[in-house]
RNA sequence: CGGGGUGUAGCGUAGCCCGGUUAUCGCGCCACGUUUGGGACGUGGAGGCCGCAGGUUCGAAUCCUGCCACCCCGACCA
């Protein structure tokens, strides 16, 4: 194996600056743009397609856990809103409001203006979230215990009126899913917050090669509305945090808000337990600024557009015919093992040129061939994780390169683990923790008091959030880092998106 | 939403302070030819309401006002 040099490309690096860097790659892979409405994006083709393999995935998953998929509007009666407290408090100052519903000619002749008659007797929220026309449905829906659980998501677009935007990672309209639960228990409910919590972490871990922490928020960071948030914490390569996934265990908050009731065996009235958990095309951030290099995107084989691409390489008619024909065999052959091959056989484009463009858009994999290759029976293949090229021989190509699809998937997730690992940092007092902070950023592992206070306290003093309180750890005795007061148990903070 | 910055051809830019011929350069685009194993080269060509709307002026990319969008820093947030 040899390695490819390091090509120019018109990106600024990572190290140079990350953010610019992100901001750039996003463009330059054809993942999206900016629009001409402020904070919304448009999203190409090319990160669309990544987006819909994200999709698929993940509805296959929440069908296999027993969920079915319905569709809401996106207009919520502002009534709706107000009917839970802490709810519309997490929302109100995020949402735009619809108020009219006709255009007409300006008297004046200067265009068209909002017909002041035409004044909605009351207003419309765009939906930031859905939970409140979908409770006010479920009340219609739920009237026994046999009428439960219900288990529903929807693919949407929602609305979050945010003054900074970035693409992908924050939109002030962005797609994602939301499941809405209700349940007879409170333990059931319990059980299924949890559970999309781990099915969340399975595909961003197995799918997306982006390992996460799984925990509970605190209760400053929970959910506007939610008892209990639990959440998925990914760390990108710039050592800020950033959170994938949430799933919220809602007690019987939106049930007694839009008086959702049910008759239980025993005959007496209760109100039903909710959850509801989403993951959004935030996720599209995620993944490239964990994998993503200098070079461009890369993007693992299990949610690749196409995860092989093959370049041909000619002179003449004669050659290209050649060249084609054998390129056309290996994407066959490719294919009939499950493949999803590209075979680039555009003549508008050079070789170099299409190198360069494929290692941008993250291509796990790349297969050229030319007139040498065919006199010596051999292939050049090379994977875009490690930028390795190998020569191949003919007969052993394929089965090479299917083998490569699970090689490039776990050395993705394996390199993003180890970076995690070498920035994951325990600290015991508090002058430490900024000094990590500030050295080499990502997760710190530290005692904490508990108190919401202390928590704001540290957010305003160093800009570190409480990440999660993670699962799965030990209980350990300790002390706050910051009052000294007693400890129960490690949680993970970090700076996040 | 507060502070700062930017907006000139598809992209990146010069010119702007100090108003005055036909708005600069590179990439990309089109045609033709030579090329094709890591973003080819030559020759010729097309492409601009200088972000938008007002104003000042004999004259505005340039000065003034308002608006819109984007970027950076804060507050907020999936």
């Amino acid at each position: 194996m040899c390695q490819t040099k390091a090509m120019a490309k018109n990106l600024t690096t990572r190290g140079e600056d990350y953010s610019k860097w992100y901001n750039e790659l996003v463009i330059q892979a054809d993942l999206a743009e900016n629009s001409g409405v402020r904070g919304c994006m448009v999203i190409k083709p090319y990160g669309y397609a990544i987006w819909e393999k994200m999709q698929a995935e993940l509805d296959r998953m929440f069908k296999e856990t027993g969920h079915q998929n319905a569709y809401f509007p996106i207009f919520i009666p502002k009534s709706y809103f107000s009917k839970e407290a802490s709810h519309v408090d997490g929302f109100a100052k995020e949402c735009a409001v619809v108020t009219h519903y006709r255009l007409k000619n300006a008297e004046d002749g200067s265009g068209i203006i909002v017909d002041p008659e035409a004044k909605l007797e009351e207003e419309l929220i765009v939906r930031p979230t859905s939970e409140t026309i979908i409770w006010d449905t479920y009340r219609k829906w739920i009237q026994s215990y046999r009428d439960l659980p219900l288990l529903i998501n929807q693919w949407a677009n929602v609305v979050r009126w945010e003054m900074r935007t970035r693409l992908f990672l924050r939109t002030a309209e962005f797609l994602w899913q939301e499941g809405h639960t209700a349940h007879a228990t409170e333990a059931e409910a319990i059980v299924e917050a949890e559970q999309m919590m781990h099915v969340y972490a399975d595909f961003v871990e197995n799918y997306m090669a982006v390992p996460v922490i799984k925990g509970t928020k605190t209760e400053s960071e929970r959910f506007a509305g939610a008892l209990e948030t639990y959440c998925i914490e990914a760390l990108m390569q710039d050592g800020k945090a950033l959170q994938a996934g949430t799933s919220h265990f809602l007690g019987q908050n939106f049930a007694k808000a839009f008086d959702v009731k049910f008759a239980a065996k025993d005959g007496k009235q209760d109100y039903v337990w909710a959850t509801s958990w989403g993951v959004s095309t935030r996720l599209m951030g995620a993944l490239v600024m964990t994998h993503s290099d200098d070079n461009g995107l890369v993007l693992p084989p299990k949610l690749a557009p196409d995860q092989v691409v093959i370049v041909p390489i000619y002179r003449s008619d004669e050659q290209f015919d050649a060249v084609s024909e054998a390129a056309k065999e290996i994407q066959k052959e490719l294919r009939a093992k499950g493949l999803r091959v590209k075979f680039d056989n555009r003549d508008t484009q050079k070789p170099g040129w299409k190198f360069n463009q494929y290692e941008l858009q993250g291509v796990p994999v790349r297969i050229a061939i030319g007139p040498k290759d065919l006199e010596n029976g051999t292939f050049e293949v090379a994977r875009r994780d490690t930028l390795e090229k190998e020569v191949m021989a003919k007969n052993e190509v394929v089965d090479k390169v299917v083998a490569l699809m699970d090689e490039i998937q776990e050395n993705l997730y394996s390199r993003a683990v180890n970076h995690r690992t070498e920035h994951t940092t325990e600290v015991s007092n508090y002058d430490e923790f900024k000094d990590v902070l500030e050295s080499k950023g990502g997760f710190i592992s530290a005692h904490w008091d508990g108190t919401s206070e202390t928590e704001e306290q540290i957010k305003n003093e160093t800009k570190a959030t409480i990440r999660c309180i993670p699962f799965g750890v030990d209980k350990e005795e300790g002390s706050c880092m910051v009052t000294g007061k007693p400890s129960a148990r490690r949680v993970l903070f970090a700076k996040a998106y």
